[in-house]
DNA sequence: CTGAGAATGAGAATCAGACTCATTCTTGAT
DNA sequence: ATCAAGAATGAGTCTGATTCTCATTCTCAG
């Protein structure tokens, strides 16, 4: 759980000019509590379980969250889009996938990030989000 | 253009079992000469211009490319998988996504295959395949 | 407490991609 | 060159993810 984060969010959002909502909330909620990314029907799914939230609340809702670079999109190409939150110290995490069985483990690089960073800066890109997923067999499967 | 890619392809294509198909063919020949990765909507427009290739041959060839390895998915986080034929050396590039004009920029960096190789050997993982895309706003945009 | 504007829910509309099947090529064997 | 078997293709249908619409409900400043 990250308390901190889902404060932090429902701040950001508000001074964004939203007003509060309760599907939002608890989307703000239930991602506080992941270790890594969800797809919009498993967010659905859990939530329903507490109290049903509309499909298009939220879509609407990770939208908004991602234009506030509150939650990052992850894209594993599976034709799914999935979302977690974004770190606030900017450290964060990327993912491998078992081509094999599908699971999707996160894993952190500092070398690997600080490549990233020396790319953009060499291009004259200014980045704001990136994304690295490895595709293979996982131990499990080999 | 790569004829060498093209010729390559269709003597693989051959090798794995399969019969010449005109569409595949038209297909392998419009990717050997991009420069970047294409949409199947795009594919699809391009070859209709000199001749009309059915949405799911394309789907079918981009498939059978990809699980040869000919071809390379990329995914840059809009719902739209992209296309674009891979390197025989080894040696590929990576996509900077301006998210204000939408253009997709190629770029490589060994430094960066290294940090990507050396966090897939560490964790154990038999990668095959890998993708790195960053966002942001291009040096036009700025 | 109230009205204006924002958020939500339910379902329709879109769009990418996968599937089906009848028809048309390829190719090895004759 | 001819043929049959199997493969590839095309057109359309189907599915599943995401977006859109609009009526209803909620939030919040005044």
């Amino acid at each position: 759980m990250d308390r901190h984060w889902s404060e932090e969010a429902r701040a950001i959002v508000r001074r964004a000019g939203h007003n509060r909502g309760a599907a939002r909330d608890a989307l703000i909620e239930l991602l506080s509590d992941q270790d890594c990314a969800l797809s919009v029907a498993e967010i659905e799914t859990r939530l329903g379980a507490q109290r049903p939230v509309a499909r298009a609340s939220v879509y609407r809702a990770v939208e908004l969250l991602h234009s506030l670079h509150l939650i990052t999109r992850v894209d594993i190409g599976d034709g799914v889009a999935r979302y977690e939150r974004a770190a606030y110290d900017h450290s964060h995490h990327h993912h491998l996938v078992c081509d094999s069985c599908g699971v999707l483990i996160p894993f952190e690089d500092p070398g690997l990030e600080q490549a990233i960073d020396r790319v953009g800066a060499q291009l004259g890109f200014a980045t704001t989000e990136h994304e690295v997923t490895l595709h293979g067999t996982c131990v499990r499967c080999n």
